[in-house]
DNA sequence: ATATAAACCAAATCATAATTGGTCGCTCAC
DNA sequence: GTGAGCGACCAATTATGATTTGGTTTATAT
């Protein structure tokens, strides 16, 4: 248990300024003095309140005001857990598949797909190239032949990913990839890996070839109202399975 | 302490099958049969070699050389720590900001933008906190006082972000991040540090009010329009600025 | 009413232990 | 001798628990 007792510190109050008709402004300014004079470490990240606020003698909740004044300023910047530094906060731009994976969950995911792939599969039915479309009914084909549901997958991934591909826009590919790297490593309670193929009437089969076909014929509308119509069967039947099995970890 | 010393097991030696002509070839048969029957995890994750090796009543000598064979084959990949996996080893799929800005140029983040923001904005619509609408107006707020182009750069972007924030899909904010550090990446030589300020009649001030105004009123079509609108402004301003300055990178 | 102190919370970090694929050295059987 | 089995060790990774830290609430006092 830390932290137990503070010991008796005799009381500063006689140290403190005058009454200030602002007070808080006096803290405010107090803490500039502070933060001039101190030379920070090079992360600029200065002590936590808690130890700030007995240096400075003044309460938390009053250096937090403090603290709050020049946040809003933008010269400082805080977070939970890591403590509070100067200058603005730096964008947490690294796209770390790993973290943002252990930050998700698989509803995240679906929600992110819909968002994401009906668009995509509107800008392919925009730019989509014959060599390309031949090749979603490629995997058409080998999904409808898949004989487990590890292979079925595979094709299924390629499918989604031949549509990314289709707007000839790398970042739009990039982003992909990132989000289905994400829902590939994001540990969802151990899908089907039952050996049994796929059924023929399995639901994906209609919809994929409804989206290859809004693409083929040049449908934007359709291609997205396709997509969402099938990751919504994808996302239902994910719920389904979850509330079924309702075992966690 | 762990693992002190092993107790003392009798030894199967006696147990193991008869001499094969070609005993690696018989271990890498049974491996396979072994990972054809075995329902694995979603992962492909397979066991850790001391307890494959156990269960398969072979040496773990001789299960690693069995795998040698599958992992030359590109049947299974192998990582430190990690474990061994079925199939093709993931490419490392760590979104690299500077690769994806080396191929990707300001129309394609455009057009990137133009997919995920509306619906990011029409999510946002939906599950917006009121601190989320806040801030979002302390941004607009903020955007108009600004006194350079600078200034009001940063208040749009967090502006734009918040939005972001207020799908409370932290998946969906890690690719706005990565889109939005390519788009920085990109635009990078040519960020206008004019020191005037933006002019009050500037386009954005009153398509920003109407995305907020939307996200407010829960209008999740609204949102999304409004915020295709302003990106169609952006566009727009963006091939005029090209057009009349050719410089290209 | 306002300020203070204390307690609690969740996110992040740190420290430590346990896994896991890769490697080396020893022993034994043939 | 040669090769296989066995055990130990190594470094990379993951898992786990305690600690730190900003944010929030509550009770108390002035």
């Amino acid at each position: 248990m830390p932290h137990l007792v503070e010991p008796n510190i005799p009381h500063r109050a006689m140290l403190t300024p005058p009454k200030d008709s602002h007070p808080e402004k006096g803290i405010v300014t107090q803490l500039r003095a502070y933060l001039a004079q101190s030379d920070l470490p090079e992360d600029g990240r200065l002590p936590p309140e808690r130890e700030l606020s007995s240096a400075l003698g003044v309460s938390r909740t009053e250096l937090r005001k403090a603290l709050d004044v020049l946040e809003e300023e933008g010269q400082l910047w805080r977070h939970v857990g890591k403590g509070t530094f100067l200058g603005s906060r730096p964008l947490d731009t690294f796209a770390d598949i790993s973290a943002l994976a252990r930050r998700s969950n698989p509803a995240e995911v679906m929600r992110a797909r819909l968002v994401m792939e009906p668009e995509i599969a509107r800008a392919a039915a925009f730019s989509a190239t014959p060599a390309a479309i031949a090749e979603m009914r490629l995997c058409l084909a080998r999904s409808r032949q898949a004989e487990t549901w590890r292979h079925y997958e595979g094709w299924d991934t390629r499918l989604h990913r031949t549509i990314a591909e289709a707007t000839q826009n790398s970042l739009l590919l990039g982003l992909f990839d990132t989000l289905n790297a994400v829902r590939r490593a994001v540990t969802w309670g151990r899908l089907r890996t039952a050996p049994v193929r796929p059924a023929p009437t399995h639901h994906s089969f209609a919809e994929h070839d409804a989206i290859v076909e809004a693409i083929e014929l040049r449908d934007m509308a359709g291609a997205a109202a396709a997509m969402r119509t099938h990751l919504k069967s994808v996302e239902r039947k994910l719920l389904e399975q979850q509330d079924s099995r309702p075992e966690d970890r």
